[in-house]
Order: C-alpha cells, then sequence, then structure tokens
DNA sequence: ATACAACTTCTATTGAAATAGAGGATACGC
DNA sequence: GCGTATCCTCTATTTCAATAGAAGTTGTAT
C-alpha cells in the first residue's frame, strides 16, 4: 500500500490557499503574480495543476471568469476549517487527541511574551462563561 | 523538483517512535509485536526499511544486540523535539509564526473543559514568573 | 474570417512514503 | 560441522507531491 492523499493541504496547497484566503477570485495569472510577489515562482502551467488538484479534492472552487477567457477560482476550504483540520491532526498524532497537552507543550516550549500571555488568560476566562461544565 | 524528504517524522514514523518512546531498546521483533498489540500489523521486512529510512533520518539510534543477532533500536529524536518540530513547523505554515495565533485558535475550536481551563491558567501564572518581558 | 495570445488539458519526470518479497548472512541446536 | 530459523540488505511496486512542457482550445482585435 502506498500512502493515500492527504485530507489537509499540502505545503504548496496551503500557499495558494493564502493567496485566495487573502483575496478572491482570482485567475490563475493573478495567483501567480501575488506568489511571484511573495518570491514564490512557478510556472503558469505547475500552478494550473495544483489547482486542478485542489480543486478535485473540492479546496478550491472555480467557475468562468466574466472577463475573457478562463476561471476564477476561490476558496472553498476556510482558514479556520483548515487550521482546525490541522491542528486537529496533529493533536491526535503528536498528542494522542488531548488538546490541552498541546497547549502545555505550547507553553513550554514557545516564546510567549507577556502580552500574549494576558490574551490567552483573557480567551480563557472568555470561554469559561460559555462553559457547562 | 520532486519533494525533499520531510525533517519531521511522517505518520508511520511516528508511530514507531511512539513504541520506542514508551520503551527501548527494541529489537525489530520487539517493535513488531508492540505495534500488532495496538492493532498495528506489519510486515517484518517493511519495519526494517523504514527504521532504516528512520536510522539514516536520525530519528533513532541502533547497535549490535548483546543477546543473539541482529539490531536493537532505541529513539534518538526525544519526544520533546519531535512536538516542539512539528508544532513548530505547524505555526509556521498556518499561523506565520505566531504561537498565541495557534493557542487562540485552540481555545476557540477544540473541546477544553473547565479542569483543563484551570490546568492552563496555573500553567499561564507559572510561567509569567519566569518572565522578564 | 483569421491570426495571435492566452488559457487549459494531458502527459511526464523525479523523488518520497508505505509496503513487502527474494536472497544473502549468521547464530544456535544438536 | 551442518542444517534451520532468523535477521538484514537490496530491490521493487504503488501512489502522492511538486514541477513543468507540449499541444489543443478559445476569445479578441482587426
Amino acid at each position: 500500500m502506498a500512502r493515500k492523499r492527504s485530507k489537509h493541504p499540502t505545503e504548496l496547497e496551503l500557499e495558494i490557499l493564502k493567496i485566495l484566503w487573502a483575496e478572491s477570485p482570482k485567475t490563475v495569472r493573478a495567483v501567480r503574480e501575488a506568489m511571484a510577489n511573495e518570491g514564490r515562482e512557478l510556472a503558469h502551467t505547475s500552478l494550473i495543476t495544483t489547482l486542478n488538484v485542489m480543486f478535485e479534492k473540492g479546496f478550491v472552487k472555480r467557475k468562468p471568469a466574466k472577463e475573457g477567457r478562463g476561471y476564477e477560482f476561490s476558496p472553498k476550504l476556510t482558514r479556520e476549517a483548515a487550521s482546525k483540520g490541522m491542528v486537529g491532526d496533529l493533536i491526535d498524532r503528536m498528542f494522542e487527541g488531548s488538546a490541552s497537552a498541546m497547549m502545555l507543550s505550547l507553553l513550554e516550549n514557545e516564546q510567549l511574551d507577556s502580552e500574549d500571555h494576558a490574551a490567552l488568560r483573557r480567551a480563557i476566562a472568555q470561554h469559561r462563561k460559555g462553559d457547562r461544565s
């Protein structure tokens, strides 16, 4: 058995999604230009191939451009859904499904300044209000 | 250009590492049995192939078994380093390098009960003590 | 109507990941 | 000392990811 297609966006797919999340719909050319502006140069055909794969996977939508030929692409997967999926997957794989274990690890390992800490405490307080356990 | 070997353990590699983190050193056979106990059956040769790849990547160490033939494998990558690497990578890819953005997203999206919240608040308080910003 | 530019589809290449078989090496029992 | 069971190395297969060229299609200007 070889490996199956990831349910989550791959590296390149994520870069493309970020472009589309920032602004959409976009034609292939516009996506390509936006990527070039960020130093990521890719042949036109490579981008199309990837966008088509993403279309098959349901990560993007496409519709004929009103202006001229070709397609316009928009994200179908939202940023929230993508991050939820990817983070959730990592929690399952690395932390046996425990989100709080991951958060504790984050606290240990990442550099958070006191502003981050304050924001987190506010967010926790916020969430405790809606907590009925 | 095809894609390069991931710096982080793949799915299968991570499963193997988990076995070794739980107890090591272990012979191939012992690893295989431990995996079978968790419902993950893999041919002996497949496991060896994978362990060798992991050896090349520096994820595991190996030394000749004192008892009989063959090798004994131990993790070289620690659980902490692996999780830090994988989480850090996801933070970079998905949250533009902001650990606090990921934590806020976790708070939004994952089910944390009030015990988790309490543990988190304690951990944050703990960290603020060592914070000099 | 037709050429041209632009856009797409099809096909191909390279390497990684997952998986496993064939065959060579080797320790152990007797 | 020799066969047998065991273990490793090498090789192979399949699918996916990343990348891009060749060739076909189609809209637009003139």
